[in-house]
DNA sequence: AGCACGCCGACT
DNA sequence: GTCGGCGTGCTC
């Protein structure tokens, strides 16, 4: 094998050939990191994909410089896995690479500066900026490129380094730093040559002139003689403040006590009490052979759970049995934030065995638990979708909680893939089964299961026989004419409100849109703030007292008049969360109204402040969006009102009512989870409207039997295949032109139906770019390979023309 | 993605 | 006249 494949961290096309040199070739193995030089003089952190003996034609392959492991750090089915996605999702292996492993682990040379050896600088010659370079070089000797940037303003960097290259002071250098470091503690012991004398009154009489050192002396000895394999550590010799550390130097410096150091893991670790599981419910049993019997078969299975039904607990039993034959779990979540629940129950179980992965990890962390990983030190790992890419070895079991949630595909992420869907395959690579729970699965999920690609397990009763809350629609439209209004919410709403506080419990409002108003308007020429980087109009947060962007994220002052005419009638239009609060807050004068979204909750733990208040009854009534849907289960929430429901139907999107009804009934998850008296209050112009209809119902099947013939009907996923192709630029006219372009190549391959657009985006313009879209609606089966090809081609075909490199083209397969 | 090369506008 | 902008091309 002289020649490797090699994956780098680049955003580039497959992966390289490499020449694996004479020396290096017993050792190198598919699946180990290796470094290798590219383009001028950088050097890379690659990955070996493949070694095989087909010489390059076209171009003399580099050297490998070296091998980075002496064990493959990526696993067989890890490549199958990458390779799967870079197909499936037409994504480039080098975005999967650069997403998957931490950056400690893919490390490539920096770019140094050093002084010339020998040379003698002349200042007399040299600008401001020349000199503090020489100088700070004479301090030391290697400064990276981005460390220039404290004392040199920003454009002048290239302009004095050339210079000083040029007078041949200094020289540019690659270096390869080596980034993580094992966090090591300090552990002491008594000295090997002490314990074997066996004269210890000997000592001890020595110590008497210092009593302190004596005293610690026995101490060590007492620790170690009673716990042999408990290492001590230093700093708790220390830690009540009797002793310090000119004590233990004394000893010490005597030769009667050592120190060493250890590596410590940098992530803690649950070390309280391990608890066993309680025993399922009937249908819980029921659920669980259902799904033991689809594992036995080779399927993967649809865990449809009310809310409180106890899905939990069955993974729970599932995780504990798959850990009994040896094989590990990989727990996903959709955010991290929603762990705490079922962290709780599996640390008390499985303590020091659990591992976590996540974005919120510091790169050294990340690192760390990959070497866990590695050891087969975590039994379970409990992540987010890029815990996916941890090097597993015996995988047996997959659990994707609440798998209908939009984190497991984030719009703006590169490399685009549903993690729900990845994980499936995922699962086969490793010869694992899958559990997809939600209770409110995708459409699409609960499609595959009705053609019974997957298994179907329903839990329809909540745990502990508890009733499922009750819906109610109110015609707002009606209560209007009849005058029987406040502001947004009808008198009964209120009057609901108020009854149930009256009982001592909580409420919850829910209200899916961010800010105050949507828009300020002049009254008189009609003129609105847009955002200056995008085509949309900014909201008005009246809590930040300013204008946001809810796309680029821009913040701007709230204009005092109009801009335009010097008009100071402004209008607000829209309701936002922030004025549904007001509004509830002014009704509900005597009562704790909290609000609960993106903006209310940017501060360090302001979630889990609220989340205390609302469990100690400090909060009476939350006011929120979608967030509020996720992770409140409290005992006494016993009403849930959403004052403007139409708004979560007039979305121009069609997963629109899908996403209405999954939104609605996990909000409604959180009422009456203990006293089964949960109420559900819709307030609507449409209360005819059948998603409103079909979810007082409160019967999934007729739900979602309705989306899907409203999805058939306009051919529409699952029914179709999506992909839809993303393009941008600064400049509208290139990118219009490059997308009707590529719209022609579709065409050429694809038939004329599948082709929709180029169109302008809905946003034209956001953060700067104009963007055009092409939507591909592709049949599903057979003929979907044939048609993805044809996709690729034309793909290639457009990334032929050099002049429209420059555009930024992302491909969202399954859209 | 990074980096070098090469061609056009705003300044000493 | 130069500096520096960024459009283009290439990397095993």
């Amino acid at each position: 094998m002289q020649y490797a494949q090699i994956v780098l961290p680049l955003n580039l096309k497959g992966s390289f050939t490499y020449k694996v040199p004479e020396e290096l070739m017993s050792d190198i193995k598919t699946g180990m990191r290796v470094l290798v030089p590219f383009g001028g003089k950088k050097i890379y952190t690659g990955i070996v994909f493949e070694l095989h003996d087909n010489a390059p034609e076209n171009f003399s392959a580099k050297e490998v410089i070296s091998i980075l492991d002496d064990q493959p750090i990526l696993p067989e089915e890890q490549i199958d896995f990458w390779n799967w996605l870079s197909d499936y999702y037409l994504c480039k292996l080098g975005e999967i690479y650069r997403f998957a492993f931490p950056s400690s682990l893919k490390l490539e040379s920096e770019t140094y500066l050093k002084l010339k050896p020998n040379t003698t600088v002349d200042f007399e010659n040299l600008d401001v900026n020349e000199m503090y370079l020489i100088q700070a070089l004479e301090v030391r000797q290697l400064i990276n490129l981005t460390d220039i940037e404290a004392f040199i303003p920003k454009k002048d960097i290239i302009k004095t380094i050339n210079s000083l290259i040029d007078l041949q002071y200094i020289e540019i250098d690659e270096k390869i730093a080596e980034k993580y470091k094992a966090k090591e503690v300090a552990y002491v012991k008594i000295n090997d040559e002490v314990l074997g004398n066996q004269n210890l009154t000997e000592i001890l009489v020595r110590l008497n002139r210092s009593s302190k050192q004596k005293d610690l002396f026995l101490a060590i000895l007492e620790k170690q003689t009673e716990h042999p394999e408990v290492p001590i550590r230093k700093a708790e010799l220390f830690e009540d403040g009797y002793f310090g550390s000119s004590h233990f130097k004394g000893l010490a410096d005597k030769g009667l006590v050592e120190e060493y150091l250890m590596q410590k893991d940098r992530i803690e670790s649950y070390e309280g009490e391990i608890e066993e599981l309680e025993e399922l419910t009937e249908q819980q049993k029921e659920a669980k052979n259902e799904i033991d019997e689809a594992f036995e078969e080779g399927k993967n299975v649809l865990l449809h759970g009310v809310t409180s039904s106890g899905k939990t607990h069955i993974y729970l039993e599932k995780i504990d049995e798959c850990i009994q034959e040896g094989k590990n779990v990989l727990f996903l979540l959709p955010e991290i934030s929603l762990t705490k629940q079922i962290t709780q129950r599996l640390e008390k179980k499985y303590g020091r065995q659990l591992g976590f992965y996540h974005q919120k990890l510091t790169d050294f962390e990340r690192v760390e638990v990959w070497r866990r990983i590695k050891h087969n030190d975590i039994k379970i790992l409990i992540g987010t979708r890029n815990a996916m890419f941890l090097p597993y070895r015996n995988l047996g079991l997959i659990v994707v909680d609440e798998e209908h949630d939009s984190a497991y595909r984030p719009r703006e992420a590169s490399p685009n893939f549903n993690a729900k869907d990845a994980a499936l395959v995922l699962g086969n690579m490793y010869g694992a089964g899958v559990i997809l729970g939600s209770a409110t699965p995708s459409v699409e999920s609960y499609y595959n299961a009705r053609k019974d690609k997957i298994k179907y397990v329903f839990l329809n009763e909540r745990f502990g026989n508890v009733n499922l809350p009750e819906y109610e629609l109110i015609n707002f439209k009606e209560a209007q004419e009849s005058k029987k209004v406040s502001g947004n919410f009808s008198l009964h709403l209120i009057d609901e409100i108020k009854k149930t506080l009256d009982e001592k419990n909580q409420a919850i409002v829910l209200h899916n849109r961010r800010g105050y108003a949507n828009v300020i308007e002049c009254e008189s020429c009609g003129y609105v703030n847009y955002c200056s980087n995008c085509d949309v109009v900014m909201t008005y947060h009246k809590a930040a007292n300013e204008m946001k962007c809810h796309y680029c994220g821009q913040r701007a002052s709230k204009p005092r008049s109009c801009p335009k005419c010097q008009s100071e009638k402004l209008n607000e239009r829209g309701v936002g969360v922030e004025q549904i609060h007001e509004e509830v807050s002014k009704l509900f004068p005597d009562h704790v109204v909290d609000r609960m979204d993106v903006d209310s909750m940017r501060k360090k733990f302001a979630y889990e402040k609220l989340y205390e208040k609302i469990e100690d009854g400090e909060t009476d009534i939350v006011v929120g969006t979608q967030m509020i849907s996720k992770g409140l289960d409290f005992d006494h929430i016993e009403l849930v009102t959403i004052p403007k429901a139409d708004s979560l139907l007039y979305v121009q999107d069609f997963r629109a009512e899908e996403r209405a009804y999954q939104l609605i009934t996990q909000v409604s998850g959180r009422a009456g989870r203990v006293s089964g008296k949960g109420r559900i209050l819709i307030q609507t112009y449409n209360p005819d409207h059948s998603v409103f209809q079909l979810i007082k119902m409160n019967n999934p099947a007729k739900i979602y039997k309705y989306i899907l013939t409203e999805r058939q009907k306009f051919h529409y996923p699952p029914f179709t295949k999506l992909i839809m192709i993303e393009l941008k630029h600064r400049k509208e006219d290139k990118v219009n032109r490059a997308s009707q372009f590529l719209g022609s190549i579709l065409r050429k391959y694809l038939p004329e139906e599948c082709v929709l657009g180029p169109e302008r985006a809905p946003i034209a313009r956001l953060n700067n770019l104009y963007q055009f879209q092409i939507m591909l609606k592709l049949p599903r089966g057979k003929k979907y390979d044939e048609f993805k090809k044809m996709v690729l081609l034309s793909l290639n075909e457009f990334d032929e023309i050099t002049a429209y490199q420059s555009i930024k083209k992302d491909v969202l397969v399954d859209f």
